[in-house]
DNA sequence: TGGGATTTTTTGGGATATCATGGGATCAAA
DNA sequence: TTTGATCCCATGATATCCCAAAAAATCCCA
């Protein structure tokens, strides 16, 4: 199991606490750090997710993010800057900082997204509308779905 | 045996779970993830399936998109936001969650559909009603195929 | 070729484990 | 001391495991 998929909503408690999917955890378990990196999200009002090994991906700049050579540089300065490492407690909860809820517009119930390499913790509201629109522009992209896949002989609805 | 192929109708039980057939599981049969990954289809009320080697073929052409484009947002929230992975129980049934069940109208049964390289799965009803349609609609086109065609015996399949 | 016997599937349900959540107690820093 | 974070345990809810019967497909040998 490598990615993360399907879309959960949880509950964040009064301390602040969110349980991760059980789902998403699996996909972590066997990482030298027992929790997960949270940023902000450049383009969305969400937090974005992943293991510390892609964090250390990205710091070698093997990901498409070096497509922007250029600016590489403050990407990753403003990536780091903004990312928090947050641990597992014992039942699988991490504690939102404040910086990262109010980014994300997080009140009492979070979306975990699953993206694929990363996940995404939303405000469920704002991910339905993000999604509907996605889905929208899905079913209108048709022909750039079928090329998207290798290997994929276009069974992709 | 590399395709999913011929239709089959299984009870739902009333905790959800489904039997997949077993011609399908001796498809899947060998992958490192004993079980499939399911996501509403786009086109129909219906669930699309395959084993979890074509979702990573998937994800590894979204990756060659730039990490920042409009495609990639679209697709990452259309296929994996709504893709579930539903392992296999000791018996070969899967338990259906929630919005599956109502994105393919399902209720006591479940018709399995193989489509090659994905199976769906369908109402039987709602199927039914969607093949006849698909097979007049076939039947309709040959026939202009053959008025129309310059040249081709119509092996237009 | 037939039809009973055997093996594989499918289906059902009780017992068990896992998960999400809540809250008290403990610990550390300010 | 006060605040906030971490640890620990308790509790429903849900999913999973495990065993057993029903149903279907397959085999087999006269």
């Amino acid at each position: 199991m490598a990615l993360f998929l399907s879309t959960t909503i949880n509950k964040v408690d009064r301390k602040g606490r969110v349980s991760v999917p059980a789902a998403f955890r699996a996909v972590l378990a066997g990482q030298a750090f027992h929790g997960i990196v949270a940023f902000p999200s450049f383009k969305s009002p969400a937090v974005q997710c992943s293991g510390m090994d892609r964090m250390e991906q990205l710091a070698a700049g093997v990901d498409s993010y070096d497509l922007f050579s250029d600016e590489h540089d403050t990407l990753t300065a403003t990536l780091f800057a903004n990312a928090e490492q947050l641990a597992f407690d014992g039942e699988g909860r991490v504690l939102l900082p404040e910086s990262l809820i109010s980014h994300a517009n997080l009140s009492d119930q979070a979306a975990f997204v699953g993206r694929g390499p990363v996940f995404e913790i939303w405000n469920p509201e704002a991910f339905e509308a993000y999604q509907a629109e996605a889905v929208r522009q899905a079913a209108e992209q048709k022909l750039t779905l079928r090329q998207a896949p290798p290997g994929g002989e276009g069974g992709q609805p």
